[in-house]
DNA sequence: CAATAAATGCAACATAGTTGCGTTTGTTTA
DNA sequence: TAAACAAACGCAACTATGTTGCATTTATTG
């Protein structure tokens, strides 16, 4: 994948880059963050933006209220949560997890489809800070189960205590 | 395992048994509700009496809604969901999934450790009516994980629609 | 630059779950 | 069998997550 010709703008957004650049990780093949909206019909607005860099800044998955607590500029959760519903069904974002601290979210690769749908590999919630980590060397094994069920999403994830909270 | 000396009285609590009884399912071994929670420390009263029973009687799990739901007696939702921790806690329930719409709880078997804990089985939970199903058969996966987790459980949900919803 | 559809913000609401506190009840033990 | 004690209960109030309706603003397109 191709670095990306994005100049993070933060547009009202506190971003704690952690160690790495993770600019090019989980983002649509060569899209800028402007292409990738425009391409779903959607507008290119100030908070969307920030969110999408949110996104893309971080190698966990993140919720509605940790974007609200990222978000220096005070939106209104309400417009966070339409954000993220139209960025899921328009396959930009997909669920990377869903624990009792609400649903996180995580950036589409170029290989998700352009439908609502959730990750092949599993992921981490830490007990302690809850945070969701993505833990893309494990793929969620596929399984035989009874016709009663139509299958359509399979989530795996691993609970226990995270790096960071075990010192 | 053996058929349970159970004649359930269904106090103050609306149970739909559903196509077969499962009274010896998920319970541990030989004992009476009453013994298990005496095993416990825990006071054998009406309402837990009653919402462990409402556990035996299904093959999906339960939520606190759900248990509210099938009280007749109209009891506390603070009770309920006290009534659930502490059952979690001394491992007689444990948590079978947690989605968007709750945390949902099965019976122990007698396989199960006395501390809060996960099952080893998969479960489906239906988009349509939310409902839990313990897929026994579907052993959830051990995986390696990078040291940098300490995993003490795992969770694999599938997700779609169940035999009821379909028609 | 006007038209239009998407996005935003506010108020209000719904559901899941928790905390504090005073009261009731089940069990133990004397 | 009655007192004592801890567990369980019920009420009020509260937090967190997420949604809906509606009026207003803003980005894009022609």
């Amino acid at each position: 994948m191709q670095q990306l010709a994005l100049t993070p703008s933060f547009l009202g957004v506190k971003i704690d880059m952690g160690e790495k650049n993770l600019y090019t990780r989980c983002m649509n093949n060569k899209k800028t963050i402007g292409d990738l909206m425009h391409a779903h019909g959607l507008k290119k607005t100030p908070i969307r933006t920030g969110m999408l860099e949110l996104f893309m800044a971080h190698d966990f998955a993140l919720s509605a209220s940790d974007i609200v607590a990222k978000m220096t500029a005070g939106h209104d959760k309400v417009t966070i949560y339409r954000a993220l519903n139209s960025f899921e069904e328009h396959g930009i974002l997909h669920r990377a997890s869903e624990d009792g601290h609400g649903i996180k979210y995580a950036m589409c690769s170029s290989h998700c489809p352009d439908e609502p749908h959730t990750d092949k590999h599993a992921h981490f919630v830490c007990d302690v800070c809850h945070q969701t980590y993505c833990l893309e060397d494990v793929e969620v094994p596929e399984v035989e189960v009874s016709n009663e069920f139509s299958v359509s999403r399979a989530n795996y994830t691993l609970c226990g205590i995270c790096k960071k909270c075990k010192n």
